[in-house]
Parts: structure tokens; sequence; C-alpha cells
DNA sequence: GATGCACCCTCAAGCCGCTTGAGAGTCAAG
DNA sequence: CTTGACTCTCAAGCGGCTTGAGGGTGCATC
């Protein structure tokens, strides 16, 4: 019979976990004193303390602990619990792999540039949306503020009301200047079918827009002329992590004034590679 | 200006989150309503959030990221806070990869014998000793008992007291069940310096046995004819986790009945390959 | 102008696996 | 009999939130 200390030394585990492990009830003392509370253990409790550490360096939280030592699970259970365990892991060994990989990069960014870059590109899934919109090859970039324009005053006059930020989908597989194929697009509600006739004889029509599982987004403040430098902060973490474009760019005009304080969203549908 | 509801739809980050970041002066509303604590957020606020989402998914804590955020750090300590990062992240990933292979062993092993095994392995350090010893060709295995009969009773004589449990160290590199290179040791107190001569001649003396960074370890209860299983156990664990043995294994009599209620430790000497 | 209902607020507790600390009692050696 | 090392219990703390209680707000509808 040891006291707690000595049985800490014994087995390398704090003191404190044994109480913890004790008030559990995964490992009660063999004995305790009724008088002073001492708690005492014997060498017979070895075996299923090192069942323990076993089991939770293999990642099992004290609550499965518990369950395999006392509940004696069928085998049944215990391959499923190990299994599920097993998917986890790998799951998590994957995650880490790929942060350490961003880590890394931003490592590499930081040491060309000596300071935190300009553009934070996150993941995250965008909803599907229900749009008005029009698509069209747009000549040049001045015309697309006037095709904003026309677009938007027609709004009203249909009876038309946007439920979110509008935004432009680029589906030139390349960058271009001129004859940009674009859709220009108003989020509307999910209810909402209409055809607006425009003056130039096109037509603006509602249509549903699939959800996109995962984008890589960045925001930038200011002027549209420095959207330029954003999409290159994009193109290079989407290289850089291993993930690939699947589908076009979208432009979100969160603050639309075009002015320094101008916020826009730029989002490439993405996948790992 | 959005409430925070919006806000949290539109970033999709909870909204506990956001009163959470406000809390730590992470990110604080563009403005409080002064009457009703209403938060209200702006599209100014996005890239200050996608910074923190961003660093938050390279695995920094909200802490550091205030420092990045706020404390505009030089140059340097972003580097050297984001080499440490990486360094931590290195370390994750293999020791998540060792965590998994140890699961799939054990679930292999499971599955092949359904339950659980009897021998529950831990890796752990053993502290240096300065042990009483005898080292010697033993024979054959009766002997054993033997020997540790004439060494015990030859103790008190020597006034020497023993401070941990008696250990044996076995030093074929294969398994033998006759002449035998053994050593028995009692551990005894630092300072102690002792020669004691026996009846058949020999002669045990104290020395250092150094510290073992890591070995293998597994506990057996009962007859030491029943070692054996135990040794089969810890051979198979140290070849299946990739480990590989780099001293003399040791027998440890915890409780040195050698009936029933015996309890014995097995330590390997192991180095991951 | 009353009534819903969805939203917002603050504050406190809960999660996990312990660790730390306060305040008080116990044990063994000198 | 004192000292000092140990033990006990109980409470709080860590991080990054989440959950819930209890109560106020804002806007639309009857």
């Amino acid at each position: 019979m040891f006291k707690i200390g000595d049985f800490s030394k014994l087995t390398q585990v704090p003191v404190s976990a044994l109480r913890y492990y004790d008030e559990l009830g995964l490992l009660k003392p063999a004995q305790i004193d009724r008088f002073t509370g001492y708690r005492y253990y014997s060498f017979d409790q070895l075996p299923r303390l090192n069942r323990i550490l076993a089991l939770k360096d293999l990642g099992l939280s004290l609550e499965q602990i518990a369950q395999v030592l006392d509940d004696n699970l069928t085998p049944e259970q215990l391959r499923g619990m190990f299994r599920l365990k097993q998917a986890e892991l790998q799951q998590r060994v994957r995650e880490e792999q790929e942060r350490l990989a961003r880590v890394e990069a931003r490592l590499r960014q930081i040491e060309m540039e000596d300071k935190m870059p300009d553009y934070d590109v996150i993941l995250k899934s965008i909803p599907a949306q229900h749009i008005l919109s029009l698509r069209q090859i747009v000549p040049s970039i001045p015309q697309i503020g006037v095709i904003w324009g026309e677009t938007y005053s027609a709004l009203p006059a249909a009876g038309v009301t946007m439920i979110a930020p509008p935004f432009c989908l680029y589906y030139d597989e390349e960058f271009t200047a001129s004859d940009m194929d674009m859709e220009f697009a108003y989020p509307v509600a999910a209810d909402c079918t209409k055809t607006i006739d425009l003056a130039g004889g096109q037509q603006m029509t509602t249509r549903d827009l699939p959800a996109i599982h995962q984008a890589a987004c960045t925001v930038h403040r200011g002027v549209y002329s420095g959207l330029n430098e954003a999409y290159v902060a994009l193109g290079r973490w989407i290289e850089t992590n291993g993930y690939r474009v699947v589908g076009p760019p979208r432009e979100v005009y969160l603050q639309g004034s075009g002015g320094p304080d101008a916020v826009t969203e730029i989002q490439f549908p993405v996948e790992k590679t």
C-alpha cells in the first residue's frame, strides 16, 4: 500500500490526476482511510492504470475509457469505437497537415515581404441564392458601371427588392479586359419570378444559383482599380494551398460606392486538388 | 450597419463568437447603442474579421491574434511567431500520425482476438538509479530464485536497505533458458558504496545505472511462468509501433511473492526507428 | 395601441482533463 | 514536541466558445 505521492512517483502520473481519476471513478484507491481520507494504492492497480494510460494515449476520452474498463462492451462495440477513433484521427492528421502547409506558405510570404500580407484569404461556403440577373458580353471595363446603373434602376419599376448585395460572375477562364462574359446578379426573394426588359433589348430573368461548397474569399477595401491585387493574392493562395478553381468567380459589391470606402468581396469556388 | 445577427449570417461566424470577440477586444462593433447595448457592425470590419479567421485557421490563439492585429509587432517577432507555430504543428502532425498507427494496431488486434488485449504497453522514462548488483551467468531458470534468496539475505548483514523494488537485467540478445547473462539489482541510496562477498565467491558491488529516456513497459500479474506472454505482447508492440530495443530489458519485482498475486513489470529500453 | 414574434442584451455555468492554490489536517523522523 | 513533507477538500482557472435563464427591443400585424 502506498500513499498517493508514492504511487504517483511509481507511475509518473501526477497526484492531481490520480485524485481526478478517483473522483471520476476511473481508478479508485484500493483503500481509503475513513478517518483521514488518505488514499492508499496497491500494486494490483497498476494494470488498470496502465490500461487507462494506454487508452488515453490512443486518444480516447476518460469517459470512453471508463466504458471500456467497466461496462465491458461487446467486441462489436469495441471495434466500432476504435474504427471511429481511427477515422477521427485520419481526419485530424489531414487537417493538421493542411494547416501546417498554410503556415509554411504564410511564413514564406512574411519572409519575402517582411510584413503581414495585405489580403487574408478564407475558405467558406456560399449558400444557394435566387437571383435576378443579366448575362452579357461586356466590351470594356467602363461599361460595367453603365450596366449596373441600367439594371439597378430597372428594379423598383418591376417591384423587385434586392435582399442581399449585388454581385457579378465572370465566366471567362482567363482574365480579359475586353469582351468579358459576365453575369450581373441581384439576389431576390426565393419565390420571385420575373422577366424584365431593358432598354438595349436584353432581358433580366430570375434563376436559382446553387450553393458553393467551398469558396476561397477575400475582401478588398477601396477603389475598384485596386481589385487587381486581391485577385493576385487569391490566385497565389489557391495555388500554394493546393486548391483549384471549379467555377466562375464572383465579385460581391458589399458596399458599392466605388470610392475609397467601397468594400468588395471576391469569391472563387474551389476544390482540394 | 447590421445588427449582430445579420453580420453573423454574412460572415458565418456565430453570434456568440462575435460577442466573445467583442469581450476580448478582438473585434469591437463599429458602434454600440448606448441605451439598448445593441451591437452594430459595418462592412469595414470584414477585413479585420477575415484576418482573425485566417489566423485562427493557422492555429494561432486569440491572444496571439490580438497581438498580431494590434501590437503591430516587428517583422522579426512576426517571423518568430510563425516559425514557432510551424515547429509546433510539425510536432503535432508526427504525434497524431503515431497515435493513428497505434490505434490501427490495436484495432487489428481486437479484430483478431475479439477482445481487448491482455497487456497494455505504455512508454515511460525510467530515472537513473544507484544499485547494488551482481552480474552472473545463470545456468538455468530455477537458479534465479536461489540467487535472489542468497543476495537478498546478504543485505541486512551489510547494513544496506533497498529503497525500491529489486529487478534484474537480461543481457542476452536473444531469449535463452540456460546460461543467461543476468544482473540482479537492488536499488540503494545514492551515496551508498559497498562491496559484499557472497558465499559462492562472487561479489555484489554498487554502481550507477543511467536513466532510460524511453522504455516500453507492461505489467504482469500472476505467477512468473506467465511472464512469457507479457514478453510476447511487448515484443509485438515494439515491432508494430516502429520502435527498436536499445538496451537490456529489466524485470522489476514490484510485488515479489512469485504466487498468483505477484506483480512484475517488464521494461524494454526503446528508441523510435 | 395591443400583441406577437424574432431578435438583442447580460450574466453564469458548462465543456475537457486536468492544474493551481488556499486553508487545514496528518505522518514520520529527529 | 517540533518540524517539514505530505495529505485532504473545495474552488477556480485554462481556451474558445456554447447554452440557458431572465429580461429588454424592434417591427409587423391585428
